[in-house]
DNA sequence: TCTATATGTTACTATTGGGTAACATATATA
DNA sequence: TATATATGTTACCCAATAGTAACATATAGA
């Protein structure tokens, strides 16, 4: 067997084993919230000790800051599929709305979107701040082009990608806990609201 | 003087510094989150001692309940208005996000926004998911009433409301870290997003 | 087979912080 | 003035838990 297939086993369990912490750790902040979520806690869901959690992160906040990596690297991912598709600023929004709905319904995402900017050490917590201001940023540039190309009305693009992410990060965080309106259904109604509003025919 | 005059100032009193003590907990909180937020930080804003905190409140968590209570008596307060008023069920809704917003930027109330439903205590808990369904469904019923006259588009309520309170909490939590649109704008931009939506024109 | 390294455990330290007991003082009222 | 009660302090306890040191074992590769 060759050295690099060897190398690569070991090194693919461990990026496994790291997966597995990461989402037993998001689901038990999710749940618990992340103070009343201790290390042991996290340990036993995978039936290991606390040390060994130590081998894969370097402490607690670690978990927070490497579910944002991978949180960034999946809504930016589908930032970089919409904003290079084809279509107006309308229907890039409306494209990016249907992905993010998608992807939120994941633990170590929604545990990113709850616990984004509260790092206790501060270059981090900095690091977190500036990860999302990105993420936004590059949503309100959708925006702009919408209402430069008349797609979209003329709004404070500011105003309206806050309360577009908040609203969604909300809907999630709610969807989990409910069976009453399955996914397309709430993606349906979603994205009529924020098309037309509530405003009567 | 009487006997009543007196008992009063002492009762007035102990309401002020309860007030004091939940105003800044609320703020600490908000600022630095409820758990990294010890009670002798929260004494030190009053220049009292820890214990001193236990003549007005049960325990630490006792805060997030009178929280609670304050922001439900308030929140309610301006539904009863709201409901109790002239117009249409979109003018209801209308109305009702004006004075939410303005209600929001309250510090008591925001904590009660952050961190209702996470009580350890489970019957706290459930009271508190309680509370807050109530006050859904009283939004949710000017809703309906709104879709039955015509003045609200045809749409799941539950949606619209859940997707309406995250949105609105979510900015004003935004809106005091930041000095770049004043209120009223704010109010504004909110307002003509939730009755219109995005499209153009 | 031998050895270095990856992986894991047991047992511990150190600190934080909620909560309380015992004690001190101000004040309203009889 | 006398006294009960409201209000406050100092000094402490105790549980939880993040993080570590020392020790054990499996395994990849020479």
């Amino acid at each position: 067997m060759q050295a690099g297939a060897k190398q690569n086993t070991r090194e693919e369990k461990r990026k496994q084993k790291l997966d597995v912490i990461l989402r037993n750790a998001s689901k038990a902040f999710m749940e618990k919230g992340y103070y009343k979520t201790s290390l042991d806690d996290i340990a036993k869901m995978q039936n290991v000790t606390k040390p060994t959690l130590y081998y894969y992160i370097k402490n607690k906040e670690d978990i927070l800051v490497k579910c944002e990596e991978e949180a960034c690297r999946r809504i930016n991912g589908l930032l970089d599929v919409v904003i290079s598709g084809e279509g107006n600023g309308f229907q890039k929004l409306y494209s990016f709305i249907q992905g993010y709905i998608a992807i939120i319904t994941d633990d170590i995402i929604r545990c990113h979107v709850r616990h984004r900017g509260q790092m206790e050490d501060e270059t981090l917590r900095a690091q977190s701040i500036q990860n999302h201001k990105d993420i936004e940023h590059r949503v309100r540039d959708i925006i702009s082009a919408g209402i430069s190309d008349g797609s979209i009305r003329d709004c404070n693009s500011k105003v309206l990608a806050i309360l577009l992410f908040d609203g969604l990060n909300g809907i999630t965080a709610w969807y989990k806990s409910d069976g009453a309106v399955n996914e397309d259904e709430l993606i349906e109604e979603v994205l009529a609201l924020v098309t037309h509003g509530v405003i009567g025919d």
